[in-house]
DNA sequence: ATAAATATTGCAGTTTTTTGCACATTAGTT
DNA sequence: AACTAATGTGCAAAAAACTGCAATATTTAT
């Protein structure tokens, strides 16, 4: 084999599996531990890979962290994510929208789920792009500055393209009377499109965005199938809910 | 385990948990305590968490945080970002590849800058999005998992409709015979098309991608208008390339 | 085609890094 | 104050990396 090849393996190696021992190199290319170390050099110096101390690691470390201590109710949050984790099977199309929720959902997925999800949140498409076998398509379109998200003609027009099993709705306000509403305006557009596009509909809240009506109507509470919140479903806050015909877990 | 990957998972656990004991991490990770806290010590010392009685805990401040110190030569990129820096104006119409060096220079663009920004990299656009006066608009598409970019007909057709005054393309080999080559074949894709898509083709990279070749054309050295290298435009390396008549600053 | 020049590879010996353990010390708690 | 758990230090074993060198292999020039 020539040296090219054999560091083109090394590199492929790197980025299949992110990390990859010198001795393990050796006895899978058939050559000493040295030449595999002198590639390793080489191709970090060329900037492919990282060499560490025992092989070599993948450049493409985790460059954004998240810091999960300013997220409000996170505790909240993991509850509903759970909750959430169970309407999920394996083969599924789901859309996301933004906010801490469906970030902590998009965390806890389980590492074995196939599914296909697209999203209009750049933090979470970072999260998910994570996932070791979870296909994420994000729907690209000019940026919101604060809430970095996607909006505007180009992300309606690409949802109402597609069509999901299952779609998780997240900061909203929910109420009797008006249904889910939204804060902004552009915002609210793009989750009636992705409602519109799926075949079932969670929302996803903490309990204090209940009762409350924001500015800008998404869809009433017929249209949602499960509400999913931190609070027990015998909760008596959910009773005017229950009774109404909303499903919650 | 690589030592570098064992810390980066001490890391990825006290941002999920925020507070993490050496114990707990121990078991987790089978290895000795004593070696969780040199790890705690070693990535206390570089900022990615604080050194408690026990453990450690988080330290970052803001929801979304990016690691600067991971970033190889880092230097030789802010001194290439701020090289590029003098090509922008107002009003400008910019496409940007993914790397960290365009990601350096989304960082240090000057906070009056008035521009439209394309691109296909998640960590970019999160970087474009706290920009003031940046408008910055993805292009959607299939996630690459590790490198964090959108790749496929999808971007491809979309920087076909559009037309820039500026690209900023990085990390790709750079060399006499070959011109521009990178190393995936998606990427290297949309990078043509980006390409395609601008006035001006303005090519970054520090100098260790300088006479690289890799597996996949992009483009001549003809068709780059300005190349950018941490290098002195009168270095002895950079020589060969002027005689060819490329553009150096 | 052949010889010279160059690059690549493996080996031996040395140096560095990493890790876990024992023991003394310190911090936090009751 | 006393007790427990966590920490720091020095040390030794093991693994890995570096160095120089000789043997091969490959490329280039003649």
């Amino acid at each position: 084999m020539k040296k090219k090849d054999r560091q083109q393996k090394v590199v492929d190696e790197v980025s299949i599996n992110r990390q990859v021992s010198s001795s393990f190199l050796s006895e899978k290319l058939n050559v000493s531990e040295d030449t595999i170390r002198r590639d390793i050099k080489e191709l970090d110096k060329r900037g492919l890979l990282t060499k560490v101390h025992g092989g070599a690691i993948s450049t493409m470390q985790k460059l954004y962290h998240y810091n999960e201590d300013i997220i409000y109710k996170r505790e909240e949050k993991v509850l509903i994510a759970k909750k959430a984790i169970t309407l999920v099977e394996d083969g599924m199309v789901i859309i996301m929208s933004g906010g801490t929720t469906n970030l902590m959902l998009a965390k806890l997925f389980p590492k074995t789920l196939k599914a296909t999800i697209y999203t209009y949140s750049l933090p979470i498409a970072m999260q998910l792009a994570e996932h070791p076998t979870i296909e994420t398509i994000f729907i690209g379109g000019r940026i919101q500055r604060n809430s970095m998200v996607t909006t505007g003609i180009d992300v309606i027009q690409y949802l109402s393209n597609i069509t999901a099993n299952l779609c998780f709705i997240g900061v909203s306000g929910f109420s009797l009377e008006q249904g889910i509403t939204g804060e902004g305006y552009e915002v609210a557009l793009v989750k009636k499109a992705m409602i519109k596009a799926s075949e079932r509909n969670v929302y996803l809240s903490t309990s204090n965005k209940l009762n409350i009506r924001l500015n800008y109507d998404i869809c009433s509470l017929q249209e949602i199938d499960i509400a999913i919140t931190d609070l027990d479903v015998n909760d008596p806050m959910l009773q005017h809910y229950v009774e109404a015909g909303v499903v919650l877990i």
